[in-house]
DNA sequence: CTGAAAGCGCTTACAG
DNA sequence: CTGAAAGCGCTTACAG
């Protein structure tokens, strides 16, 4: 039986056919492919020169299906577009590639649904482990976790229903210490844009904007906080909402990036001046926050270690050094101050 | 012979066993999986319960071992972090999962060393086909795709050694439309900072600026036109340089939008203000390029219509429905106006 | 529409 | 250190 392979244009070259070129058996091309040190230096070299001769390339379907391991991970983030999500995935590309991983990223653009489909296609092609920020929290994801025969590792957000492990910032404490030194800069009306409180982050997010308001006696009025998606428009609207409230805050908070841009455009197009007229704050830095006019002051992860971290714990998991139960590792933000905030005007 | 799989922890079902459990043969449970017409309704819902009963998930090694294809294409880019890129990934990405395709992402982040490891730990690990922005021209690249068996489209930058597709647009055209606009504003010394000679948007765009300016009858005198890399940091320095220059430019042209960045940092770093006192210029538009002030005046590409011509382009390929020559899109640039150039002090 | 069987290209235990 | 052989889990041509 020959299959028709009509998209193959070269001949394909098995070991079978090295091994014959070469005078040797299977099982002494496969040694040399995989570097086993168990070949003579002589006859490494004489399979080495028919394989570079013929151009062999090992069949990786093949070599998978008799392993029963990939050596792939996949990698799902909420937003591809997200300078945070990007440095992230560069930093955890680099780290698996180090460990002899190859990464294949999907980008679930918040929507849960696209996900799912995602963690499905992604299981469907063969993965050993999957690293995800998750869209939200989100009982399929449990489910399929639990069913699917590889390795989770939660990243940016944890999810208590998914036992997997999880790496993170104490984002209560960052959100609760940027919006301290709001509140300590004179600051009384704080609008807060939140992210989506189906997300770790944004629900722990807004519980420090108000621990530190309650630390500070100062109430928050509902008013103030506004939801969002962690995503320009949204916050842009709400934003303007803020903006156009009898009382309006004179400074916002904002639970990520995005939504600090969406509100710097917010308060252009009123005419407003940051931070003369309104201070903008926000969680995560990126590259070039401190550029443009006015510099953002940011609350920065400590990216780099977040992603180090969730690959190490993946790698670790996969190699059976990990014990069974799921951790969840804690780091810290930092908060980075510019320019963009100034005490209110009198 | 039973191989060890310590990683995985439930046991692992085949088909035969779904075979074996609801009574048929295993080619009615592959046609059942593959969605073949060919079994009776009733047949299909039996084995289908006992497909989710017992938690039948189809090995994709044995399918693409028996296949001889992955469905899985490679897709590496210069710089993750360039939202260029980024939105271009994005792109790619929704258009070739529509066609069925999982996407294996690398960030060559601007090294051939770096870009010509991943392309073969992709082949190594099983692609039909690879969409690549080169880091540079490449003569290794050109090596690889002539002897890998895939498929192979450009995207963004070209290069004449390598025999595949490309998606790309016209750079110098691009390039000279945006200098006329800064030559007809009224600037006579137009500083260019320039990507890398040895990328084909390199090239184009130093040839255009060129252009623009012997059309108008203006010499560019060589002190203007510095070299960068399209990252920020050297096109910080190259700034800085243009600035520090006896007779320093009014305005300056960066060839992509990190660039720009760099030397909007230069401007500012310098006491001096864009555009009151320097207008500056860039290619690539990004989502946040009228958000600050000023707001950057750039060239934006067609990144959906980029990124879903070569998905396009990879799929007929695929299916053999392309003819054997190769082609090259060319597509158009835009630009778009905002705040940050000013005629030339008088 | 169903079933028995070959074979995709590797890796690896085993005998020498 | 080498070689013959089993088998990973699927897909598919073929006979019924």
């Amino acid at each position: 039986m020959k299959m028709s392979r009509p998209s193959r244009s070269a001949a394909k070259v098995t070991m079978v056919e090295v091994a014959a070129r070469a005078g040797v058996a299977i099982s002494t091309v496969s040694a040399v492919v995989n570097d086993k040190p168990i070949v003579s230096e002589s006859l490494r070299a004489r399979v080495q020169r028919v394989i570079s001769d013929i151009g062999y390339k090992r069949n990786a379907a093949a070599r998978n299906l008799k392993r029963g391991a990939t050596q792939t991970i996949g990698l799902i983030v909420a937003d591809i577009t997200n300078p945070f999500f990007t440095d992230l995935v560069a930093v955890i590309e680099d780290a698996l590639r180090e460990s002899g991983y190859a990464v294949m990223l999907c980008n679930s653009n918040g929507s849960v649904e696209t996900q799912d489909a995602q963690i499905k296609l992604l299981l469907d092609r063969g993965i050993d482990g999957l690293i995800v920020a998750p869209a939200c929290d989100d009982a399929n994801l449990a489910r399929i976790v639990a069913s699917a025969h590889v390795k989770v590792v939660l990243i940016d957000r944890h999810s208590s229903d998914v036992r997997a492990d999880a790496v993170v910032i104490d984002n209560e404490r960052a959100s609760r210490e940027a919006t301290a030194y709001l509140l300590a800069m004179g600051h009384r009306r704080i609008g807060f844009i939140s992210g989506s409180e189906n997300i770790s982050t944004g629900r722990e997010r807004l519980a420090g904007y108000r621990a530190a308001h309650k630390a500070a006696r100062v109430r928050v009025s509902r008013d103030y906080v506004r939801m969002g998606d962690f995503r320009q428009q949204e916050a842009y609207r709400a934003a303007m909402e803020l903006l156009a409230l009898p009382n309006p805050p004179t400074a916002i908070f904002a639970a990520n990036n995005l939504m600090a841009i969406g509100s710097m455009k917010a308060i252009a197009d009123s005419g407003l001046e940051c931070p003369s007229d309104i201070s903008v704050a926000c969680f995560d830095d990126f590259p070039w926050a401190d550029v443009f006019y006015p510099q953002l002051t940011t609350v920065a992860q400590p990216v780099t270690k977040l992603g180090q971290e969730a690959a190490r714990l993946m790698v670790s998991r996969l190699s059976g050094r990990e014990s069974s139960k799921f951790k969840r590792v804690v780091l810290r933000g930092r908060l980075v101050v510019r320019t963009s905030c100034a005490p209110p005007r009198p």
